[in-house]
DNA sequence: CGGACAATTGAGACGCGTCAAAACTCGTGG
DNA sequence: CCACGAGTTTTGACGCGTCTCAATTGTCCG
């Protein structure tokens, strides 16, 4: 069962038109993994697109325990929403480089180009859908059953043949679905030796059925 | 612990905009308690502003479990994201009065009124605000915990003294923190039995202590 | 080859889900 | 006014899944 059927389309030219900003008007940075691009309840001072690399959106609370909102990945942008402060922390999960904007500069751009709110109001769309995406995810199903359709949810959105590679770690993964490190390794180990899975090493693995067809939280009527 | 401290200012004349405009050009619907305004799947043909009563917006599954994303109550809006079906269901939980727009009209104003992206935009950030609301109250903790958090934020978002309603079913909140219904009501039991919390019938609850001031998901540096 | 860190595996305890029954609420009708 | 019944809420008993603590194995890099 997969997560949920998408109801956003693509939106082409429009997320053209925010790339090209970044294109244009923006400079490049890099963060080392493990590095934080973002901290928590900072100002938001920036708008940045991901060129390459694995961002984790984290929440942290102040007892110091952790939840993983989403991974991001080439192409995806943050800080588009207009909260004055930075909602999560952002941070590099491997080597990470950006495209970064001031965001006084977006900001002014954003008033006159209705392009890049179509854009802007699009990606938000899609974080609310991402969002409910992992609500479902994290519902009433059990541990082995969450992993595997996060490895599922996970490469279909990455766009690859073979092996994915998991750049994160398993407590990474752990944070994002509300299990424990322990219990995701014990899920890993259940469906390798169940055959649902292939694995090369610990950061890379492969779905042996191509496609399991039902379809999770369906939208047709 | 509160939940996590918000980043967003209220934005006030934007979203006066988008209520204007819901006044000129709207009409006022009635939902009866229990029915749906919008099902899941179904394109989505108009925009909604709540006047009166409390909507819930459910996600079912292809086997038919609920989870509830949140509880919409007046001035709150439905369907402003640019997908084009409805990602969850929105259902009355009591008596709803709604103002209306067709989805046309709203996509035609929004191209050439900037004030109206802001609040659309707004609006959007802050769905995605409760989302993450939802997930840092669903993480580790335990479910008298979730439950307490739950009337914490509720209270909080209503205004309100003395006695708050709970418009909503023990079913309901407990398809919304991811627990079931018995543990729920336990839940309610044990914050009674420790005078946490004080009822009035099952529907009516007042946190006695006032507040408690530590921070939750802290954005402070 | 050796050391640090991540991942795996094991054993035990506790909390939540499930099934089941009792208590309560509220509207209806005698 | 009181009795009745349907639906909701509460309480109880029990089994199972996940968390916790702990030890072992595996992996990468110096």
């Amino acid at each position: 069962m997969t997560i949920f059927e998408r109801t956003l389309e693509p939106s082409g030219d429009a997320a053209d038109d925010l790339a090209a900003l970044f294109h244009e008007r923006g400079s490049t940075i890099r963060f080392a993994p493990g590095t934080t691009i973002a901290h928590q309840g900072e100002t938001a001072g920036s708008v940045y697109r991901i060129r390459r690399g694995c961002v984790r959106s984290s929440m942290y609370s102040s007892e110091g325990e952790r939840r993983i909102l989403q991974f991001l990945q080439a192409d995806d942008f943050l800080g588009l929403s207009d909260a004055a402060l930075w909602l999560a922390a952002q941070e590099a999960v491997d080597t990470v480089v950006l495209d970064t904007l001031p965001r006084s500069v977006f900001e002014a751009r954003l008033q006159f180009c209705p392009s890049l709110q179509r854009a802007v109001r699009h990606a938000l769309a899609t974080q609310v859908e991402a969002h409910a995406s992992l609500f479902a995810l994290t519902s009433q199903t059990t541990a082995v059953e969450r992993v595997r359709l996060f490895l599922e949810d996970y490469q279909s959105s990455r766009t690859s043949t073979g092996f994915v590679s998991l750049p994160m770690g398993r407590r990474d993964i752990a944070d994002h679905l509300g299990l424990s490190m322990e219990t995701v390794s014990r899920a890993f180990s259940t469906l390798k030796a169940e055959g649902e899975i292939e694995l090369k090493g610990a950061n890379f693995f492969r779905l042996v059925q191509p496609r399991t067809t039902d379809g999770g939280y369906a939208n047709a009527a």
